[in-house]
DNA sequence: TTAATATTTCCATAATATTGGAAATATAGA
DNA sequence: TCTATATTTCCAATATTATGGAAATATTAA
């Protein structure tokens, strides 16, 4: 993962509305859920709640699958994986020791 | 750790030229770096490192010591765990299967 | 085709973040 | 004390991001 598309990651995730829709999409599991829901459970307007779902898929942490007239988001789990190994690897870097999620292993 | 404090930490991280200064003082270790060290390493004016840097050290990331007239910066690997954790944590909710750094465990 | 529903794009406004020169602050040494 | 060095704060300009109403787009069902 080069700095460009961590920061991207980090910066998706680095606003609460955002912060709260993928922890709703990432207990959602694989279904996801549609946009319609999330603006409603949200509270959120769906222009604004669309502006926030383009940037979380645009930094590959959400993917989304239209059925019908609905359009269903979904964590993207393997890109969370991505920037969590990204920070775990640049957090132990030269002293694998003093990083705790690593010890824990 | 609340969404807040998740978010500041996010947030802190989620700029290029600050990611890459969390780089440097993670790699530089307990020991640290000076302001004037960083900005040069950097290419960086002193007051805009300062204000990255007074960023970092809010959102818990970054510690600061003064030695005479240097200010030493370094890496907080706590602050930095906390914020792997939480993520961690909201990556693999649901279902732990799911998430790879777990699985790698 | 027409009406209803779901979502996105467009757009303007508001809010927040970034940048860096200049001045202020602080310490060390002569 | 005076000077040099290190860093931060102040401040204003610039850039980026967030917000949400209204219009546009897309699909379904009647």
């Amino acid at each position: 993962m080069k700095v460009i598309e961590a920061v991207e990651a980090l910066a998706a995730l680095a606003q609460e509305s955002r912060l709260v829709l993928f922890r709703m999409l990432v207990q959602a599991g694989k279904d996801g859920v549609s946009a319609g829901e999330l603006s409603e459970k949200l509270g959120i307007p769906p222009a604004t709640l669309s502006f926030h779902l383009k940037t979380l898929v645009h930094a590959k942490l959400v993917k989304s699958r239209t059925e019908g007239r609905f359009v269903i988001y979904s964590a993207n789990y393997a890109g969370m994986d991505k920037l969590i190994a990204y920070l775990t690897e640049h957090c132990c870097a030269g002293d694998a020791a003093q990083c705790a999620p690593v010890k824990k292993c």
